[in-house]
RNA sequence: GCGGGUGUGGUGAAAUGGCAGACACACUAGACUUAGGAUCUAGUGCCGUGAGGCAUGGGGGUUCGAGUCCCUCCACCCGCACCA
């Protein structure tokens, strides 16, 4: 009886579906384990060998967890809104529902042919309106919120109102302007306008202005990764920055806490340092220099206020504010031709000149608050708008990029360092003291900074702070194909939905906002959306009859109107927002009156294993951390970090053959002799080369050009192709597909060989050919328990030998499985096999246990394995077999005899054996004699159970 | 420049400080076969006929003992970067 893994395959998936053998229930007898995959986006070209990798390592540890005794939790879904659906909606007229659902379907047959265990009853789809108007819920707690600075945490709107309506914002500060201050009998006097403007400076989802790409041409706006070379990527018209009003979560108030418990994830360093430095924070002083002679001040950001008496100029970046207005008549027409030629740089010339001075004197000057010195103020495009304040106070001899400013300006260096200071470089270290510096002088820089910090507070010019790289997150995309804002606007005042004015109107107030059908794709008037096309939709009126409550809104009475005309909102939310908290839906994925149950929440918790790629670094995994801790803060969930313990798989390059072709012929040229020729190097499809050997038929086939190519070939008559690593794409003919893998030997064959390729964090290329030695071993491990005529299985008691192997690999096993270390269990499993054929093992007490065993990896001859040993139930329903430490300890061990480190011999001795008798029997040994060359004994060494060392 | 990571046979790779190269691929020879892209056996880091010696990117150190720990240099990969 063959291996016949096409019917056996066939038949255990079709049983498992009928059975609804991975259905989860949230059933809290048994712990818990939340084994979670980052789901994937449904593209149009399906998966490649490369994305199931990390799909297949989960499923190992989530049938590893399911038969070492827990309730798993092991889901799959679909992040179905994006971009690439709408592109070619736009382009074929087809709706993106239609593609989307065709590309879900595809990736579905994909997956289920490669055996995971996922219950898929409970998957997640972002673009279905019963997902995502939970979405939608969520963004509307975020808009209800506010976050206190005081207690670091989320609160709703409005108990704000209340402190307001009190007290103003005395001691509240407000995020979207710091300097904001307003009385009880100021905000009572506000109007509605003003009240909701003001709020939407506190909310967590808020509404601000934004620079977008703008693309005149074709009437749209460009997301970054439309926008290539500062031209669109398609057709490469020019495009601009236009300012919009966009939505915004300010994720900036919880930059701190991000940073902080990151140190109790269990992810890589990696991982944890690329959102360290994507939030970027660092600490020092902001200072006030009063500029002379008028009104306005300066306030710069500095991480080195110990450097004060340093300062030889201020830089502003050249689209601050201030450039304008503090610009003296004599330096205008200077400034203003700078400012010009920083605006025509594009981002990549100012990137690949980071080296290049330029910058412009504004013929202003400010005063040092500490010496009252004049400073001379400069632009200059090496300081950024974007971050912390826009402008700095430049040291020259403690700041390299000032010190090359000053002396590609020639303006004078005040040296802060003594002798440290050459003149020559800036010196930058952060060691030694700080010198001519008046009360700093002979400090530390640490003593420094905060004298510094203290002499500025003195002087009410400047304060402590503490800055963050990190920007807000935009929430706004002028997008079709995503989740509409439950958001209505009434004189131009955004409403939500379920805020009484709106909920009034239960059409409005209630969600899903679906979102609506479109003729086209076109985007919509001023850079707006599709959304903006349906007037129908976008035009809403409200009758204001009875809709009074507790509202202090006026509107259409004082108009002498029955009803109040509004407009939705037409943005659509950005791709991460149903992906910043799918996992959460997942452990309750009916539930129709909440995004998911507390119950559900509490029970499922954080997830203990996540797996997915490093490119979600700073987006993804960023965006759904704030989300789970403003849910947290909001009392929604009980944990404030989604996900425990991240792994992250490495790529699964492609291998690209190519062929070589004699310039201006239709023949090509093997690999060893293409030097003997003038060649043009092609990509073939690596799906017509076997290792390097080039299958000559098909590749005539490939193109008509090729049918009649001829070949020159290798001594021994084959053609041989050259190889390189690439990134697996179809524009590099080098992909494979799981599906062509699995029809030729398997899914099991494929799982165990993705697993025993390496480390599963590793970056390693694909390589078809090697496939085979794993496909062998399926088949040795089958020929355990079946020859050519049936079961060969007996119920024979086995040897210790026997035993011992089993043992050795269940421990191995299971050891691996816990540290992620796939490749070495399938090594495992391949001793273990190699073992048993050898000892000719074919018996149960055996074969039972090890069928379980490697049921996780390989799921579909376990299954078979298990039944034809006469059970009746699923093999992931039973138990994962116990190690036995009594079927693994040997009483003696063949020890490695080593003089001065060097083996030599070896020689057997008890496990208990008494040191002085190993010595005394060592030190006799002929061999050991011979190798000590009569020299005396230095040291014995004997550690038991590992080596023998003596030192002479 | 800063941060993180990786360097071991022809290839993918193993190795709680304890016999480096397990397990595979590929290759070589052989057996069984009409056949082999099936199966089995043996060999396969380098030098050396051999005994033996040399080998984990280079150099140094700690240790009885280092691929593993420490220092230093080099190369490659990933992320960030005119960040004040």
């Amino acid at each position: 009886m063959d291996y016949n893994f096409e019917q056996i395959e066939k038949d255990w998936k079709k049983y498992w579906n009928e059975n609804q053998v991975y259905k989860v229930t949230n059933d809290t007898s048994k712990p818990k384990c939340y084994v979670l995959d980052m789901f994937p986006y449904p593209s149009g070209a399906g998966l490649h060998v490369g994305h199931p990798l990390g799909y297949i390592a989960s499923d190992i540890y989530a049938r590893y967890k399911r038969l070492s005794g827990y309730n798993v939790l092991h889901p799959m879904g679909f992040d179905a809104f994006g971009l690439p659906a709408e592109q070619y909606a736009l382009e074929t007229g087809q709706h993106p529902v239609v593609t989307t659902e065709k590309n879900i379907a595809r990736y579905r047959e994909q997956l289920d042919n490669i055996g995971f265990c996922y219950d898929w009853d409970r998957q997640v789809r972002t673009s279905d309106s019963n997902y995502y108007k939970w979405t939608q819920w969520i963004f509307l707690q975020l808009f209800h919120s506010w976050y206190d600075r005081k207690e670091n945490k989320a609160k709703p709107i409005s108990e704000l109102i209340t402190k307001f309506e009190q007290s103003g914002n005395v001691g509240i500060t407000c995020p979207g302007n710091e300097k904001l201050s307003f009385d009880a009998h100021h905000w009572n006097a506000f109007s509605e306008k003003e009240k909701r403007d003001t709020l939407m400076q506190y909310r967590i989802a808020y509404q601000g202005y934004a620079q977008v790409w703008w693309c005149e041409a074709l009437g749209t706006v460009l997301a970054n990764d439309e926008v290539v070379n500062g031209v669109s990527e398609r057709g490469g018209h020019p495009v601009e920055r236009k300012n919009m009003r966009q939505w915004f979560l300010r994720i900036t108030e919880y930059a701190e806490r991000l940073i902080n418990s990151l140190d109790t994830l269990d992810w890589s360093e990696a991982m944890k340092e690329m959102q360290r430095n994507w939030i970027g924070k660092s600490s020092g002083a902001e200072v006030v220099f009063k500029v002379k002679g008028g009104e306005a001040s300066i306030t710069v950001f500095t991480t080195r206020p110990d450097t004060i008496f340093g300062v030889d100029f201020i830089v502003l970046a050249p689209e601050h504010t201030l450039t304008d207005i503090i610009t003296t008549d004599a330096h205008r027409e200077a400034v203003n031709n700078y400012v010009q030629y920083v605006k025509s740089r594009s981002e990549r010339e100012r990137m690949s000149e980071v080296k290049l001075v330029t910058g412009c004197f504004t013929g202003a000057y400010a005063i040092h608050p500490l010496t009252g010195k004049d400073v001379p103020v400069w632009i200059s495009e090496y300081v950024l708008a974007g971050y912390g304040t826009g402008a700095i106070m430049a040291v020259p001899s403690g700041d390299e990029r000032d010190h090359a400013f000053a002396k590609h300006f020639n303006i004078e260096i005040t040296n802060i360092f003594g002798d440290k200071y050459t003149g020559q470089d800036a010196f930058s270290s952060k060691t030694g003291t700080i010198e001519n510096s008046a009360f700093l002088s002979g400090k530390s820089i640490a003593e420094a900074t905060e004298a510094a910090i203290q002499a500025l507070e003195d002087e009410d010019a400047g304060e402590r702070k503490i800055n963050y790289r990190l920007r807000d997150a935009g929430f706004s995309r002028q997008r079709y194909w995503g989740e509409p804002f439950p958001i209505v606007y009434i004189d131009d005042i955004p409403y939500a939905n379920d805020e009484h004015v709106i909920s009034y109107d239960h059409n409005l107030g209630t969600l899903p906002v679906e979102l609506p059908q479109v003729e086209n794709y076109r985007p919509g008037p001023e850079g707006q959306g599709p959304l903006a096309n349906l007037e129908d939709w976008v035009n809403v009126n409200i009758p204001i009859s009875g809709n009074t409550g507790n509202d202090t809104l006026s509107f259409g009475e004082g108009r002498g109107e029955a009803i109040i005309h509004a407009s939705r909102e037409t943005n659509t939310m950005p791709g991460y927002a149903g992906s910043s908290w799918y996992f959460l839906r997942y452990m309750d994925p009916h539930n129709d009156s909440e995004f998911a149950s507390r119950k559900a929440t509490d029970y499922w918790n954080q997830v203990d294993l996540y797996i997915g790629g490093t490119e979600h670094a700073v987006g993804h995994l960023l965006y759904s951390r704030m989300w789970t801790k403003a849910l947290y803060d909001l009392g929604h969930i009980g944990f404030d970090e989604p996900f425990k313990k991240l792994l992250n798989q490495g790529m699964i390059q492609g291998s690209t053959r190519f062929v070589y072709r004699i310039a201006n012929t239709n023949q090509f040229v093997s690999f060893k002799k293409k030097n003997q020729y003038e060649v043009n190097e092609i990509r073939v499809d690596v799906n017509f080369v076997n290792g390097l050997e080039l299958d000559i038929e098909a590749f005539k086939k490939w193109r008509p050009e090729y049918a009649d190519a001829t070949f020159i070939m290798e001594d021994d008559g084959k053609y041989i192709c050259g190889a390189e690593v690439e990134k697996m794409s179809k524009s590099k003919y080098n992909v494979v597909n799981p599906d062509d893998i699995v029809a030729q030997y398997g899914a099991d064959t494929f799982r165990m060989y993705e697993m025993f390729l390496g480390p599963i964090d590793i970056s390693k290329p694909w390589d078809t050919k090697g496939i085979e030695g794993v496909h062998r071993f399926l088949k040795k491990m089958w020929r355990l328990y079946f020859d050519d005529k049936g079961l060969i299985v007996t119920n024979e008691t086995p040897t210790d030998a026997e035993y011992r192997i089993l043992h050795k690999t269940i421990k191995k096993i299971s050891e691996d499985i816990e540290r992620f270390s796939f490749n070495t269990s399938v090594s495992q499993f391949m001793i273990c096999v190699n073992e048993l054929a050898a000892l000719g093992c074919h018996k149960r007490a055996i074969l039972e246990p090890l069928a379980v065993a490697i049921c996780p990896f390989a799921p579909h001859i376990a299954e078979e394995l298990w039944h034809q040993l006469g059970n009746e139930t699923s093999a992931i329903n039973t138990t994962y077999p116990k190690f036995e430490e009594k079927y693994v300890t040997e009483n003696s061990k063949n020890y490695p005899i080593a003089i001065n480190g060097k083996p030599r011999t070896e020689m057997e001795f008890a496990l208990d054996a008494d040191a002085a008798y190993v010595e005394s029997t060592v030190l006799t040994d002929e061999t050991v004699i011979k190798w000590m060359e009569g020299k005396p004994l230095k040291k014995f060494i004997y550690v038991k159970g590992k080596m023998i060392n003596v030192v002479v």
